[in-house]
RNA sequence: GCGCCUUUAGCUCAGCAGGAUAGAGCAGCAGCCUCCUAAGCUGCAGGUCAGAGGUUCAAAUCCUCUAAGGCGCGCCA
């Protein structure tokens, strides 16, 4: 869809077949500015073989250039500029995107392998804050991405159900804990008990031995505390199930860090027979010196596992169960280590597939400039801020569009597509503060402006009770439609990069320009206008809400047809 | 101390496999609803691209160093 490749083609011609298509396709690009043009070729890499200026290059490949999908052919500086011949070019894309519908832009490149996917994981017993956001949304956007491009994802959400937390919980419980209370209030609760731990184990050192006690007494099988854990479990799920409703995400699995509780061994004792175990301050570690990287501990001293065993036998399941090709870890940067760790020690034991694990890494969510902390009770809790956006959205509905049928539904999809959207927008590597105003704004670059373009086109087809199946000629000139038309025929390549990159904001950012060039075009043109060309920009309207709603369900983000 | 990440307009960020006058949004100011949803549109104002060297015909973009901030560096995950 892009036409670069045929610019190459002539300029491979005009150049009577001196540079190789290598030498001009990859230096075709796009001109910043519309006045110069569709498509750009700098001629300065020429100047030496052709031992001309790039000027008179430029100047003399210009008037070879003949070509009918090209309406002009300009010559600038060191820069040959082409004009795409605009009808032309419109009516293919229109076309075609009207014929794909929602499939514009999908490929089976992935050839329908295996991509496993560790996201989310929220910790149970603790609630589901903001922080965990970021994991849900990228990956969910990732595996919606990497299924449009012919892979198969499998969601895998990695509860933090296991480790010394628990211990410390049950310690707390223990002490301070009330039935009753847990039970009205779970998450709350047992926050709140979480909490106090870390207040009273500054005070009392015991403590914290007595949280690895119990989670000893845990892996050990221990009646009472797999009693306790089972239920802050369960509890938790209940919870947390409530947000991915509210976000419209499941995932193929939900085996989280206990689920390898009895894979552990195994990876214990692979390591072993390998000689890879060796004893370092009565802790059983995996001595990484040679890769430059601190050793990678395996067991504690009490012979307790740790994060990196369980991510190990993680690691094994999943390449028996998957054998996906690759497994992304949507886990924060400050992991990044234990990541380098974890594909060292696979590969000392010989799994070259230990190159197939990404961590697919993001920045921080900060408040007030620093970092959100669960044991200090400093946390903004994800379904707090869900419910203030719904709200927010529902008044706007209220105040702006008091007759929409369905309210609730849109507030909700309004609501969530905000916050889906303003995570997703930036680049992941970056850190965010967060700001609850920033979050909660509807104007601008945002997901409800997104989709508020989407309603407003979506607005005139249904007036002019558009069905889109019938077969007509486009007959557009293209010269208003222009700005529009090149955001379409580029959306394929933007979904092709975002997954390569592992960076839904491209697609984020797409969808924004588009949205503003429809604007720009909504304030000018008038669509319904009763001429020749009604229909077929009509066409082009239908196409538009296509690629926005597109746009928006990659990110994992509705479209309401109204709001 | 070592490693990774970040630094572009008052604020939040695009742009970075080098290319033509550095772009949005928010905030500010000035306009636009007898007309397809004003969650919109138009205009104005706002920048030594952290700093210094280097490579190149060409550097916000690549390399080196410096500075500032963040994160990590053995029994947390």
């Amino acid at each position: 869809m892009m036409y670069s490749k045929e610019f190459a083609k002539v300029l491979y011609e005009a150049l009577e077949e001196r540079v190789t298509m290598d030498h001009l396709e990859p230096f075709i690009e796009k001109p910043k500015h519309l006045e110069r043009g569709d498509l750009a070729f700098p001629c300065f890499s020429l100047a030496k073989t052709e031992r001309k200026s790039p000027q008179l290059i430029a100047q003399e490949v210009s008037q070879k250039i003949n070509s009918p999908l090209f309406e002009k052919v300009e010559a600038a500086g060191g820069y040959l500029n082409v004009f795409l011949n605009k009808q032309e070019v419109t009516a293919q894309v229109l076309e075609e995107i009207l014929q794909k519908k929602q499939n514009f832009g999908a490929s089976n490149s992935g050839k329908r392998r295996t991509v496993a996917i560790d996201m989310s994981s929220p910790n149970i017993a603790k609630p589901f804050s903001m922080g965990h956001l970021r994991s849900t949304v990228i990956g969910q956007s990732l595996a919606l991405l990497l299924a449009q491009c012919g892979y198969k994802p499998v969601k895998i959400n990695h509860l933090g159900d296991w480790g010394t937390q628990f211990g410390k919980l049950i310690t707390a419980y223990k002490h301070w804990g009330n039935e009753e209370k847990v039970k009205a209030n779970p998450i709350k609760e047992l926050l709140a008990l979480y909490v106090k731990f870390h207040e009273e184990a500054e005070k009392n050192v015991r403590l914290e031995a007595e949280g690895r006690e119990w989670f000893k007494r845990l892996e050990d099988g221990d009646e009472e505390a797999a009693k306790l854990w089972k239920w802050f479990r369960a509890e938790s799920l209940k919870d947390f199930s409530r947000i991915y409703k509210l976000l419209n995400i499941d995932f193929d699995s939900y085996a989280g860090e206990a689920f390898y509780n009895d894979k552990m061994d195994h990876v214990v004792d692979l390591l072993e027979s390998r000689g890879l175990l060796t004893e370092s301050e009565q802790a059983q570690v995996v001595s990484l010196e040679e890769e430059d990287l601190p050793p990678c501990l395996i067991k504690k001293s009490d012979g307790a596992t740790l994060y990196a065993t369980r991510d190990l036998a993680a690691a094994l399941y999943r390449k028996e169960t998957y054998n996906f090709e690759k497994a992304l870890y949507v886990v924060g940067g400050e992991q990044s280590l234990h990541f380098k760790q974890l594909k060292a020690v696979l590969k000392k034991l010989g799994f070259d597939w230990a190159d197939d694990l990404v961590h697919v890494s993001f920045g921080m969510m900060r408040k007030d400039g620093k970092k959100m902390s669960t044991r200090k009770g400093q946390v903004v809790l994800l379904e707090e801020v869900l419910q203030e956006s719904i709200a927010l959205a529902k008044e706007n509905i209220e105040l702006k569009n008091p007759n929409l049928p369905n309210k609730e539904e849109v507030a909700r999809q309004v609501g969530v597509g905000a916050i889906v959207f303003n995570d997703l927008k930036n680049y992941r590597m970056n850190d965010i503060d967060f700001s609850l105003e920033d979050i909660l704004r509807f104007e601008g670059e945002t997901g409800p402006y997104v989709q508020y373009t989407h309603a407003r086109a979506c607005s005139i087809l249904r007036k002019a009770a558009w069905d889109g199946e019938k077969e007509m000629p486009i007959q557009l000139s293209g010269e208003q439609e222009w700005e529009v038309i090149g955001l379409l025929m580029a959306f394929p390549e933007t979904i092709k990069k975002a997954a390569a990159a592992f960076d839904p904001s491209r697609v984020a950012k797409h969808i924004i320009d588009l949205a503003q060039a429809f604007n720009k075009y909504y304030a000018e043109v008038k669509v319904l206008q009763e001429d020749e060309q009604k229909e077929s920009r009509l066409a082009f309207v239908s196409a538009v809400t296509q690629v926005l709603r597109k746009g928006l369900s990659l990110l994992g983000i509705e479209a309401p047809d109204e709001m």
